[in-house]
Formats: C-alpha cells, sequence, structure tokens
RNA sequence: GCCUUCUUAGCUUAGCUGGUAGAGCAACUCAUUCGUAAUGAGUAGGUCGUAAGUUCGAAUCUUAUAGAAGGCACCA
C-alpha cells in the first residue's frame, strides 16, 4: 500500500495496522496513538491499512481523539451496567460535543444518582484490567441473531445495510457498533459519571423513555479536573441564582413562567430598550405598539387559531371570543393595511417590542430563558421584491452592530423548504433562501443549513447565543413570510398603478428581553458594563457624623448629571461597606472622607481592581460618561 | 406534557434508621466612629411547599397536589 503522511511523505507498508506504522516511525508516537485516519475515514489502530491514500495518525492530542474516547467510554459504561444490571437492554450510546451518554432502558428498574458512584466505580475496574476493544464486521443475518433479545438493537439492525455492521467486544461485553474505538480499556482512565436523565426512544413522545446516564472522559487527569472546574464555576453565573443575588428578578409559584421584574433588573431592561429604541430610530424604523388582546377572527384569517391554537391564552369579551397575542405579526398588518402604500414608501419597516404570551409545558420552562409572557423586540419589514437583498444585508450589519455592543459570540442558521406541508413557490422558496444565504456571504458571516427545519410560510435565519453551561438558545431570527400578507391581502401600489403584493420579513434581534437578559446575566456573570449596570456608583462615607451631609450633596450632583447613585449610610466599618459594594458589583465605589471633602475631589475604587484613584469631581464625571457613551465592558467577560 | 430528583426562617443550609427543629448570613437592639472584602454582644424569626393518610407520635413513611432543578419532547 502506498501511503502519504500529512507531511507529504509517502511511505509504502505490506500488511500492516495502523499500530506497527505509528511504531515504525517511533516508538513515543505508537504510545500516544490511539487511531488513525486514510482518506477521511477513521480506522481502530489495530485494522490493517487496506488501501492507499493519505493516512493520518490519530494521537491523543488530534481533535478527533475525544470522541473517539468519549464513545468508548459510552461502551465502558453499557459493559459495567451489564455486569450490575444483567437484564439492562441498551439503546443507543454516542460522543456528544462535551461528553457522551448512554440510553438505557432498566426494565422498570428505576436507578439513582448514588448509584452513579456504585457504576463508576466498576467501569474503574474494567479500565484497570486494561481488555482489547475488538472490533468484529459480521452479516445483518448474524446480528439479529446476536441481538435478538434486544428490540432497540433490532431496530437499528434493520435499517442498516449488510456491510456496514460491526460488533466491538471488551471481555464479556459486545456492543453492535461501527466504531471506531481506543485499543483497549486502560486507555479510558479519567472519566465521570455526570448525570442521569428521561429520554425518549428515538427522541419520539411516543416512544417507551429510556435512562440517559450523562458522562464525560478525558485523556488527562487535568482536563477532567478543569472540565469539572468549569461547571462549577459557570454555576456561580447562572442567571437565576445571580437574579436573586442582584435583585433583578423574580419568579412566583403564582405565576410559574411569568417573571417580576424586580427594581434592579427593570433598570438594567430600561437602559437597553432606550438604547433599542434609538438604533432602530436611526436606521428607518416606524416604531408602534399593537394590543395585547385581539380577537379571535384575527387569529382565525391569520392562521394561529389552526396551527398555534394549543400554545394560546383565550379570554371572553361580552360574549365575543378574543385571544391574547403569542406573537405581533397580526397587529402588525393590520397596521400596514390601514393605509394605501405606493411603491415609493417601501421599505416600510414597522418595529415593536411587543409583549407576547405563549403557553409553554410546564418542563419547558427555565429561568428567563423559557418563560410563558415575553417582549419580542419584534419588526415587520415590507419591502419589494428587488429591494430583499439590500434589506436583509442591511439586517444582518445591524445584528452584528448591536450583539457586539455586549461582545457576543453568536452562529447563524439558515432553515430551509420542509419536505412537506409547506406553501408557495419552490422557485421562491429557492430563491429567498439563495438571497438569506448570499446576504451572509456578503457580510462575511460563516452559517450552517438546516435542511427543512423552515416555517412552513418561508425560510428563515436563526441566530444562537450560548448560556454559561453551553447550552445554546435561538435569540434573534430573520423570516421570510410568503403566508400572511396573502392572508391578509397586504398591497402596495407599483409604478403601474397596479397593486402588488409585497415582501414580508419578520425579524427579532434581541429575540426577547427575557432571554437575552439572562445571557447577558451569564455573560457579564452579573457585573454589568457601567452603562448597564441598575447602580453605578455607590458612595461611602467614611464617618457618617462628619461625610454624610457632604456625601448627600454629592449624590445629587451626580443625580443632576445622570448617573445612578446610591449612598451607603450603614452604621458599619468601611471595610463592610466596600466588600458590600463589591459583592453587588457595583462598577464604581466612592470613598468621601476629609480628604475628599476639603479639596472636592472623589476617591473611586473600580469594580474588579483594588486601586484607589482620587481626581476632582469634574474629572470623574467625564471619565464616567466617556465610559458609558462608549458602553465599555467593565472587566473581561472570561475571567469573571 | 414525560422521566428522575428536590422543596426546612428573607437567603444559604444541618437534621442517621419516625420521638414535635440546629446553624451561618441578612434584619432588629446595644456598644464601637473604625480610610478600602466581614467589630463585638444580644434579640427576634421556622411546625419543616400544600392537603390527606399510616402511627401513641412524622420535617423524617404513604398518596395526592403545587412549584423548582437536570434531561427528553415541544419551541408553529
Amino acid at each position: 500500500m502506498k501511503l502519504k503522511l500529512l507531511d507529504c511523505k509517502e511511505i509504502v507498508v505490506e500488511n500492516k495496522s495502523g499500530k506497527e506504522i505509528a511504531a515504525s516511525i517511533s516508538e513515543s508516537l505508537s504510545k500516544e496513538c490511539i487511531a488513525y485516519k486514510l482518506n477521511g475515514k477513521l480506522y481502530d489502530l489495530y485494522s490493517i491499512v487496506s488501501e492507499d491514500g493519505d493516512f493520518e495518525l490519530i494521537t491523543k492530542k488530534s481533535p478527533e481523539a475525544k470522541n473517539i474516547l468519549n464513545h468508548s467510554c459510552a461502551h465502558l459504561l453499557a459493559d459495567a451496567i451489564k455486569s450490575l444490571y444483567p437484564d439492562a437492554l441498551f439503546a443507543i450510546g454516542p460522543a456528544i460535543e462535551d461528553g457522551f451518554y448512554y440510553d438505557i432502558d432498566f426494565n422498570g428498574k428505576i436507578l439513582r444518582e448514588e448509584d452513579l458512584a456504585k457504576i463508576e466505580n466498576k467501569m474503574k475496574e474494567i479500565s484497570k484490567k486494561n481488555t482489547y476493544i475488538i472490533k468484529k464486521v459480521i452479516s445483518k443475518d448474524e446480528a439479529l441473531r446476536q441481538f435478538a433479545n434486544n428490540p432497540y438493537k433490532v431496530e437499528i439492525i434493520s435499517e442498516l445495510d449488510d456491510q456496514e455492521i460491526s460488533t466491538y467486544t471488551q471481555g464479556d461485553f459486545s456492543d453492535l457498533c461501527i466504531g471506531p474505538h481506543v485499543p483497549s480499556t486502560g486507555y479510558i482512565k479519567f472519566f465521570k459519571l455526570e448525570s442521569i436523565a428521561g429520554a425518549y426512544w428515538r427522541g419520539d413522545s411516543k416512544n417507551k423513555q429510556l435512562t440517559r446516564i450523562y458522562g464525560f472522559a478525558s485523556f488527562t487527569k487535568e482536563e477532567l479536573e478543569h472540565h469539572i472546574a468549569v461547571k462549577e464555576e459557570a454555576k456561580k453565573r447562572d442567571h437565576r441564582k445571580l437574579g436573586k443575588e442582584l435583585g433583578l428578578f423574580m419568579l412566583s409559584e403564582y405565576g410559574p413562567g411569568f417573571p417580576f421584574y424586580l427594581p434592579n433588573g427593570l433598570m438594567l431592561r430600561r437602559q437597553i430598550e432606550n438604547w433599542w429604541y434609538q438604533i432602530h430610530d436611526m436606521n428607518g424604523y416606524k416604531i408602534i405598539k399593537t394590543p395585547v388582546i385581539l380577537s379571535k377572527e384575527l387569529w382565525l384569517t391569520s392562521g394561529h387559531w389552526d396551527h398555534y391554537k394549543d400554545n394560546m391564552y383565550t379570554t371572553k369579551i361580552d360574549d365575543r371570543e378574543f385571544a391574547i397575542k403569542p406573537m405581533n405579526c397580526p397587529g402588525s398588518i393590520l397596521v400596514y393595511n390601514s393605509e394605501l402604500h405606493s411603491y415609493r414608501d417601501l421599505p416600510l419597516r414597522l418595529a415593536e417590542l411587543g409583549l407576547v404570551h405563549r403557553h409553554e409545558a410546564s418542563g419547558a420552562l427555565n429561568g428567563l430563558f423559557r418563560v410563558r409572557c415575553f417582549t419580542q423586540d419584534d419588526a415587520h419589514i415590507f419591502c419589494r421584491r428587488d429591494q430583499l437583498q439590500d434589506e436583509i444585508v442591511k439586517l444582518l450589519k445591524l445584528y452584528d452592530e448591536m450583539y457586539s455592543v455586549f461582545g457576543l459570540d453568536y452562529s447563524i442558521v439558515l432553515s430551509t423548504r420542509p419536505e412537506e406541508g409547506y406553501i408557495g413557490d419552490i422557485e421562491i422558496w429557492n430563491e429567498s433562501e439563495k438571497i438569506l444565504a448570499d446576504a451572509c456571504k456578503a457580510t462575511g458571516k460563516d452559517f450552517k443549513i438546516n435542511p427543512g427545519d423552515g416555517a412552513f410560510y418561508g425560510p428563515k435565519l436563526d441566530f444562537k447565543l450560548k448560556d454559561c453551561m453551553g447550552r445554546i438558545w435561538q435569540c434573534g431570527t430573520i423570516q421570510l413570510d410568503m403566508n400572511l400578507p396573502t392572508r391578509f391581502d397586504c398591497t402596495y401600489i407599483d409604478q403601474n398603478g397596479n397593486k402588488v403584493r409585497p415582501i414580508m420579513l419578520h425579524r427579532a434581534i434581541l429575540g426577547s428581553f427575557e432571554r437575552f437578559l439572562g445571557i447577558i446575566i451569564e455573560h457579564f456573570g452579573g457585573a454589568f458594563p457601567t452603562w448597564l449596570a441598575p447602580v453605578q456608583i455607590k458612595i461611602l462615607p467614611v464617618n457618617n457624623e462628619q461625610h454624610l451631609e457632604k456625601c448627600k450633596l454629592l449624590q445629587q450632583d451626580l443625580l443632576k448629571a445622570g448617573f445612578r447613585v446610591e449612598i451607603d449610610s450603614s452604621e458599619e466599618k468601611l471595610g463592610y461597606r466596600l466588600r458590600t459594594a463589591q459583592i453587588k458589583k457595583i462598577p464604581y465605589t466612592l470613598v468621601i472622607g476629609d480628604k475628599e471633602c476639603e479639596f472636592n475631589t472623589v476617591t473611586y475604587r473600580k469594580f474588579g481592581t483594588n486601586e484607589q484613584i482620587n481626581v476632582p469631581l469634574e474629572e470623574f464625571k467625564t471619565l464616567l460618561n466617556k465610559e458609558i457613551e462608549d458602553k465599555k465592558f467593565l472587566v473581561d467577560t472570561k475571567k469573571i
């Protein structure tokens, strides 16, 4: 066999495994290897190289290595469970982005978190034995026979082609698997079983619910410890915890999914709203507000009554049926249709901070990330066909501008036409999808494609942000709508005096204030930039008797200058009051004593630093104004 | 909605196999007036999410119910 190595050297081998090739290069390299890649496909280290091509050894440091290890660890888990719970039936156990899981049917036996330690110990035992993990290619019939008592595997096997079926065996344990795996169980040394959850077989809620065990494996002890530490750290910046500690919002059992804004949280939200209105004024949007309750007929016309009724709250007024809006679009369309439009008026951008209510499943609720009432930063753009491309490019730039103010990373997903149940012509779909893709390319934005995941009424771009646990939440969206303009007979008058149907775009940038606030609370770990901080300045008199009066004057002065200022005049030592201000993550703490009173200066300490800086009052105001104007970050968000 | 777990003072939490609850922080009082991450002493505060049951006796066991957490499904 002729193999081309990564460094472009060519070698010729005869009947050699990856391990032997690695050993022929160097002994230490062969110890580091766990698999190899040939022409882009991964193979077990001990399998014989069977064709010419590009050859690459996968070491513990290769990007592919983590996945292989975690997948092998899933097998190790199954092996341990097989010996502890012989009746358990294994469904699927893949590696995932951050670890692995295995879905198991325990046949009515309930597994508890405390059982995980026992399983982990068994896994360690098997790991110590360092048994080989051996692949065997078998026929479909053979596989069906071997796994006959496991309906899950049988279902999987019956969907596979004859050539692609193989098993992996370690000791007494065999599992259906395509591989590859690490060569032996001894490679899996550092791992942790993390949690137990329910999960439906094949992800379908009609199917039986299996027990899912999540875990994480790594090649080094350090990496495993780091992984655990990161999770611990993430818990500290959970927005639900910070929301309570910083007095931002609350949830009550009297209104599950209906958040209450506390003074600090509403102050934070107001800052973002003000900024949002400014940006939209500057970008040619017309801002409106539409009613929260609208009649059933409207929702019948829009189609929401048929498609979305189960998620809508309804009410009666004078015996007439009404619904609380789950979306702002119909209201916005009524505004559009309330007057005649010329082609010269387009694009018409109607924006609204719209309060919507949706009945979300109780199990879906999650802090501010998933709620039953929220305010979308919505806009509906009515434009001509020839304006669409330009409009979307404009939008992408606006999204980027707004996210970058917070230093947020985001990813874009393009969802395309569903297989069935869609409306509109295929050509229009194709063209719209191309326009969305081209707009991303034109602005230099990477995007993934999610085929068939578009709404029935049009393709869309979704903007996804991550929370502190690495979970991904959709925030922004740009959706083309080929449905509503028709249903509501929206038109404009073109150059020739004809009525023409406009193109309608739905868009939300932050998505909802609730979810977005949740994201930035975690992103900043509660240490908000000065422009957002609910309280920007805390004034501490050194001595209440001598300095409190001066502090009150100073507070008045700063309040008049537009800053958000509080005084801590409690009878506590300065150190204690300073600590309190730091815990509340207040950007600036001013200490006012004799020196400051005499010379009209302030001594400030910025959050996250322990420097004391003394400046004239006016200079402090200038500095702060500049920081607010620039929307500067208080501290490096990664470090919190 | 489904699976598992959890629910003790404002907050964080102890309470093993059932014998009517312990603490830290916060609050309040008093003393201390002390210039950059916790001054000291004391007071008050809970019947253990809610409802029913088992028991001589339940925070602790059973059932129902509400809410929450981690997932799954859902997010048109």
